[in-house]
DNA sequence: TAGGCCATCTGGTCCT
DNA sequence: AGGACCAGATGGCCTA
């Protein structure tokens, strides 16, 4: 695949994070930063802002490449935090479990075949939020109670496993929009992901029909003879471009009779 | 320390 | 009935 990756190479070897915010993804903060690669101006200073070099967390290298492991995002901050460490919702109490495993497809921490509910709720913590209206914190009759407790264990693995898929999904979205892939720039947030992926498709588009003015001028120029592609040009790595004149070809073979001399000599599709 | 971002829990709603 | 989806609430982590 193509790289489209913008670095702010004016920086060394020094980590730069870069700042994520609605104007990182504003249609107009795109520029084409090389022949090769799309990016985005982030004004005079690409770091203003994020030139936290000190981050623990990058000098740890918490900022890997991110794929869709869950054992291994564990242990990026702000990422797949370990059940044991973050809200501690309704059942979880960080003493309670001090070796959970982190969500990995496998193991469900939170899953009530594994442990069993009632364990979970022996030790709850005594500073679990109480949610009004909440009939787990009524206590009814046991079985009723356990059978309960064991429904809702298993919606919130449901739940849980719904919004990994779903970070999942972002994480592959970041993989294919330009930004800087790099372990010490921090990962776009879900929200910056969002808009720079359809400010990135805006751009597409737009890129798109803009060559296919040019190819309708270019046809014009010609004087309606269809385009000749120059020998030696390989239209392999513009698949549209060979596909666009293949049905001007058409179209031309259609109307008159074949001319070969106006025949692309370099496509090779 | 405030604010941003995130994971998780939870109850409600809709659909199959 | 069970599952998917959604939004609100809560608390942890990180950075400026």
């Amino acid at each position: 695949m193509k790289s489209f990756e913008y670095e702010s190479s004016s920086e060394g070897d020094e980590p730069t994070v870069l700042p994520i915010s609605r104007a990182v993804v504003e249609p107009s903060q795109w520029l084409k930063t090389s022949a090769s690669g799309w990016g985005w101006q982030t004004g005079a200073n690409p770091s203003v802002g994020g030139t936290s070099t000190s981050s623990s967390a990058i000098n740890q290298g918490s900022y890997p490449s991110f794929h869709s492991n869950h054992g291994e995002e564990s242990q990026i901050p702000g990422r797949r935090t370990p059940l044991g460490t973050v809200g501690l919702g309704g059942f979880y109490f960080q003493g309670c479990s001090p070796n959970l495993p982190s969500h990995s497809g496998q193991s469900d921490e939170n899953n009530p075949d594994q442990g069993g509910p009632s364990q979970n709720i022996s030790c709850r913590s005594p500073q679990s939020r109480a949610v009004p209206g909440n009939s787990q914190n009524t206590l009814p009759t046991k079985g009723k109670n356990r059978q309960g407790k064991t429904v809702r264990l298993n919606i919130n693995a449901r739940e849980r496993r719904r919004m990994h898929d779903l970070n999942d999904a972002l994480d592959e979205l970041r993989a294919v929009i330009p930004y800087a892939h790099s372990p010490s720039v921090r990962k776009l947030s879900k929200i910056a992901t969002l808009l720079l992926a359809k400010n990135y498709i805006l751009m597409q588009a737009n890129a798109l029909e803009e060559m296919r003015r040019l190819i309708a001028y270019l046809q014009g120029t010609a004087g309606g003879a269809p385009i000749v592609v120059p020998p030696g040009f390989d239209l392999q790595g513009f698949p549209a471009a060979a596909k666009f004149l293949q049905q001007q070809q058409a179209m031309q073979n259609e109307s008159g009779p074949p001319n070969d001399s106006a025949r692309p000599s370099g496509s090779n599709m």
